[in-house]
RNA sequence: AAGACAGUCUGGCUUAUCGCCUUUGUUUUUUCGAAUGUUUUUUUGGAGAAAUAAGGGAGGAAAGUCCGAGCAGUACAGAGCAUUGUACUUCCUAACGGGAAGGAGUUGAGUUAGGAAUGACUCAAUUACAGAUAGUGUCGCAGAAAAUAACCGCCUUAUUUCCAAGAAAUUAGGGUAAGGGUGAAAAGGUAGGGUAAGAGCCUACCAGUAAUUGAAGUAAUUCGAUUAGCUGGAUAAACCUUACGAACUGAAAGACCAAAUAGGUCAGCACUUGAGGGUGACUCGUCCGAUGCUGGCGGGUAGGUCGUUUGAGGUAGUCGGUGACGGCUAUCCCAGAUAAAUGAUAAGCACUUUUCAAUCUAACUUUGAGUAACCAUUGAAAAGCACAGAACUCGGCUUAUAGGACUGUCUUUUUA
RNA sequence: GCACCAUUCGUCUAGGGGUUAGGACGCCGCCCUUUCACGGCGGUAACACGGGUUCAAAUCCCGUAUGGUGUA
């Protein structure tokens, strides 16, 4: 489609950019994935996703962040893990999501340690649980 | 100078790459309305999106949710009961259970008076610090007795036994708080008089209570005087009494806008003799025109704006006040998110600790010099760099907190 | 966000100013039995933490920590 083959059409202009759109808000839908249960695992990301039947992906994915208040009491450790995912995400979907991939609709990343990690050794792991879900047709 | 304790203040910095939220300006674009106009338009206003430029973007506790207010809705004549909170005095404050200054009590240290008990003064810490003589309740064990004290003891009267009298003993009664190994607490203390034995029964001194009253102080209270009965345990963070206060619910409060009650089905009513709808304040007129209205069942929607960040606001200066704090003047606008923004990564600097090396020397071995601790300086490496994230907004309190700065008190050492 | 409750042996609990802090299940030892189980006897082990009131606190009051509940 695109003459230039480094870019990406669900991605176009800026591919680092995070608007509000890519965040997911609504309640029903929250429900939805989470009644379905579609998931892939690896620690220490547990990953939901959903994909609406008959129509192709042309928008990118919505997704929340999740850290659960249990494992992590206080509410500074639990920003920044959100914040260091959210970074990961950030940085990585254009690689990994594109025209040929499967790209599901809504995504939900829980984090699911009891322990804090290092940002390269949860870059590495996100990245997996992503590609697998990529790879699926 | 070091350490401990208490209080006040502060709570890292820089660069690069990629981002998030918000305010304002410009450009492009979508949509809605108004005017002009009628193939194509132009002007203007509102709302949304994108790009770009500039500005701003967590705290002293944002935390706990322990108090007090603003604000909003509901209720409400007034007063009382019930429930519940507070409690030395004066002041500060919008208000407070907060704060300031003062008073009193308790504890500790020092000085001093004294034979001692103890008193006086100074300093520090600390106190939910109204009432126990309005009433009720409770006070385990021990102890005669735990709050209307008589078990033992002491004294005495009557009776009986022995009997010259007296003494002793038995039984019944009376008086008596001086004595009785307890206990957290034992019915004012000491001395003298007094008595059958005793007792504030009386007297002196001391402690305390009540009433009246003088002086100082705004007051709490302090220093005194007179009289009285002589004395009345503790507990109100037991019930309670007195005084003062509290209506209840919380921003998920509340206000507005948009969307929605379509189609279906059941029952009733009206109707081509014109139901109903548009235009219009209404009627007439005119246009559309066959189903419309009411109720039930069932079905369906759940988003946005305001509230919301200009406020008992901050900063600086100055004046008043012992102080908390207040007045005046100047100046500033300083987060506003909504399943949760204020960041992520990398590098460097600063700070702290440890280790190593070098310099410096006390000292030692010895007389060529060598080995060289502590402190300090320089360099390198490693580790650490607190507590902690706004959710309508303020005033406090409480709790957490690496490192740094300042002030006060106490202790130790050195010098004079 | 707001409102509220609880914390006692390893577990579930009683006790609401004066007890040796009681009970059940568990664990340990002994007896019973050829052995195990059942049963009997005995033992072990607890008032979340820090202050205060009181002669005396698991209990009353204040603060902290931890866990939980309700609320659209």
């Amino acid at each position: 489609m695109s003459e230039n083959p480094s870019t990406n059409s669900l991605f176009p202009i800026q591919g680092e950019q995070f608007p509000k759109s890519e965040k997911l808000c609504n309640v029903r839908i929250i429900n939805q994935l989470f009644a379905i249960r579609k998931s892939e695992f690896v620690y220490p990301f547990k990953i939901v996703y959903l994909r609406e039947q008959k129509e192709i992906a042309s928008k990118p994915p919505q997704i929340l962040i999740s850290v659960s208040k249990r494992n992590f009491k206080k509410a500074v450790t639990r920003n920044r893990i959100k914040r260091q995912i959210r970074e990961i995400y950030r940085k990585n979907r254009k690689d990994i999501f594109t025209e040929q991939t499967f790209v599901p609709h809504y995504l939900a990343i829980i984090f699911i340690a009891k322990k804090q990690e290092s940002f390269g050794f949860m870059e590495d792991r996100l990245c997996k649980v992503l590609r697998r879900i990529s790879q699926k047709s």
